[in-house]
DNA sequence: TCGGATGAACGATAGAGTAG
DNA sequence: GCTACTCTATCGTTCATCCG
């Protein structure tokens, strides 16, 4: 079975587009004319291929292969925009430099949002894809209002746009950013999302020069997914556009952007809704949930479509509780706690499904087609299971900081997990606090009354053992704050404080440490005269946890940095951390 | 900004190498 | 010479920001 990611889409907004795309399965269109007789010849150089795409177009009934679709990437050394053209798809879209081809990428997005909506279908089993009735509709329809008709009877049966309807409906005026944190993963590998306060911070805070590459360059995954859904509902006349002021406090200071890309339900938008929802004298609109769409990312992306899957399975018009859908897992060869499963049903409603809970338990009312759960049996890494154990432990902080887990162990996502942690400390807990995070600026840093901390975040796969030029660094922003010399840093960081933090520690965190790091961490006491410490990424959301519950004060946090690794040892029912920690290898996949 | 475009990470896979 | 396994180079998939 080939390895597909369906339902989340990127790059594709342009209807005129969408119909070339779905045109292509339609030997009358004039697209597909083009392309066969064309556009293949003319672009694709490599003959074999060439004609294999040509006779993959001629057969019938036409169902192709994906791949051929798509096409595929570069050799390597290669530029991407060298790319020639590979698929048939590429060969539809005459791209924004005027190209007569797009790259695979896109042509994947098109592809994907084509199957998510209902215009074409895809075979799981011999990964191909077909037309679908409404796609053939949508092929005909010549002028703009029966197009239009299409696409949102379309759009309201693909659940993420069920979702950012829903977030609106109330009248709410929402961001990109408001809507991507409560879109589809929440926060998990592949749905990022970026901390609205933290962006109208990053902006205020820059130079004027580096504010409109930070507008037009900060957006995650899952805002960028909102961003371009919510586009398309805009376009159908669902949602409109309407530009947000949005605000925050900085110190005592409150600082106010614009954002674009914010968004309000129309009239008509909540009666299509309704409609979808069977609440006229309209049928309910069915909702495609392809096993691809339920996880994106991640070594673990098949084992969390599994049990996303059965659970949806589970409830799918049939009520129950949390007992019976464990039990229901447990007999599909899933083993899970309640707490997981409650996270895990937070994450089906965001992607779009209609959940009711009742004193009975759980159902999803929608008629969904396409979900068909693979029988592979497969486990779950030791990040999973690190992450689900935390998961279990958690009753005051909000799950969605569990994703700090993945960005920890994720050696790419470095930037992402300073932004997160920040926004742990000072959005879940009552720090004050910036994400600096720039060069020759340390990552961030939170304050509590007279007490301040300098941050250094480092994610990596295979734990962090705080090498000597890293310790060194510490010192110097030690130095720098102890100093505040103009002449020895222009950029001023350390104003970011409150003017009454008089006490400073600092603070390395990561997925685990190891090696050398205790030496590194005496070693920067032993040189400033300021204590710090190091926390896990497990130690730190217990960290939270403690402080948000209440149990720990946050006068008294600030006497854990002893110059060693932290321990959030008080923490009830959980006698193992020390064992967890010399067992940190465990972890180290 | 809109509507993609790009470089890169990282898993999958095929072919080369090798122990037995 | 052959099988079964490992190791490596390249390929394919998918972001997570970037940008004309």
């Amino acid at each position: 079975m080939a390895e597909r990611t369906l339902g989340w889409i990127q790059n594709p907004s342009s209807f005129e587009n969408l119909k070339n795309v779905v045109s292509v399965f339609d030997k009358n269109s004039d697209i597909y004319k083009e392309i066969l007789n064309t556009k293949l010849p003319k672009l694709v150089k490599d003959l074999d291929l060439q004609n294999k795409l040509i006779s993959e177009l001629e057969k019938d009934p036409l169902e192709m292969d994906y791949v051929l679709l798509k096409g595929h990437g570069i050799k390597s050394g290669q530029k991407r925009a060298d790319a020639e053209c590979s698929g048939i798809v590429q060969a539809a879209i005459t791209t924004q430099g005027g190209r007569a081809y797009t790259d695979d990428w896109t042509a994947d997005g098109f592809l994907r949002w084509g199957i998510s909506i209902g215009l074409l279908d895809y075979d799981t089993e011999k990964d191909t894809v077909s037309i679908t009735k409404l796609g053939e509709k949508f092929v005909k329809s010549n002028s703009e209002d029966p197009d239009k008709e299409i696409l949102i009877s379309a759009f309201l049966s693909y659940p993420p746009a069920v979702r950012i309807l829903t977030l609106l409906e109330n009248g709410d005026h929402l961001t990109k950013f408001e809507l991507g944190k409560q879109l589809g993963g929440l926060g998990e590998a592949g749905f990022t999302s970026i901390p609205q306060d933290l962006y109208i911070q990053a902006i205020e805070l820059a130079a004027d020069k580096d504010k409109a590459s930070i507008r037009s360059n900060t957006e995650g995954s899952a805002d960028k997914y909102a961003r371009m859904i919510s586009g398309w509902l805009s376009k159908v006349g669902l949602v409109q556009r309407v530009t947000k002021e949005v605000s925050t406090k900085i110190g005592n200071i409150e600082y106010k952007i614009n954002i674009g890309h914010s968004f309000r339900i129309t009239l008509l938008g909540i009666k299509e809704l309704k409609r979808a929802r069977g609440l006229s004298s309209y049928p309910k609109t069915d909702k495609i949930v392809y096993w691809q769409m339920l996880a994106t990312k991640g070594k673990d992306r098949d084992y969390i479509r599994n049990r996303r899957g059965h659970i949806i399975k589970a409830i799918n018009n049939r009520e129950r509780n949390l007992e019976n859908i464990k039990s229901y897992l447990l007999e599909n060869d899933i083993k899970e706690n309640i707490t997981t499963i409650e996270d895990e049903l937070k994450v089906i409603e965001a992607i779009g499904l209609s959940l009711k809970h009742s004193r009975n338990g759980y159902v999803i009312d929608d008629n969904i087609i396409k979900l068909e759960i693979p029988r592979t049996k497969i486990s779950k890494t030791n990040v999973l299971e690190l992450k689900d154990k935390v998961r279990n432990k958690l009753k005051y902080v909000d799950h969605r900081y569990l994703a700090l887990i993945d960005l920890a162990y994720d050696g790419t996502a470095n930037r992402d997990f300073e932004i997160q942690t920040i926004d742990l400390l000072i959005n879940e807990l009552k720090f004050k606090g910036v994400r600096l995070g720039e060069s020759r600026k340390p990552d961030g840093i939170i304050s509590y009354d007279i007490n301040g901390v300098i941050i250094d975040n480092k994610s990596y796969s295979t734990g962090y053992n705080l090498p000597i030029n890293q310790a060194d660094e510490m010192i110097r922003y030690i130095e720098e704050n102890q100093t505040r010399d103009e002449k020895i840093n222009s950029n001023k960081w350390w104003e970011s404080f409150d003017e009454k933090v008089k006490d400073f520690n600092y603070l390395f965190v990561s997925s685990f440490f190891k090696g050398n790091f205790k030496n590194n961490l005496k070693h920067i006491a032993n040189r400033t005269g300021v204590n710090g410490g190091a926390i896990n990424v497990e130690n730190l959301l217990y960290f939270a946890e403690e402080l948000k519950s209440g149990r720990l004060s946050y006068v008294d946090s600030f006497t854990m940095y002893d110059n060693d690794e932290i321990y959030v040892g008080s923490f009830t029912d959980y006698s193992n951390v020390k064992i967890a920690a010399e067992e940190e290898s465990h972890y180290s996949i």
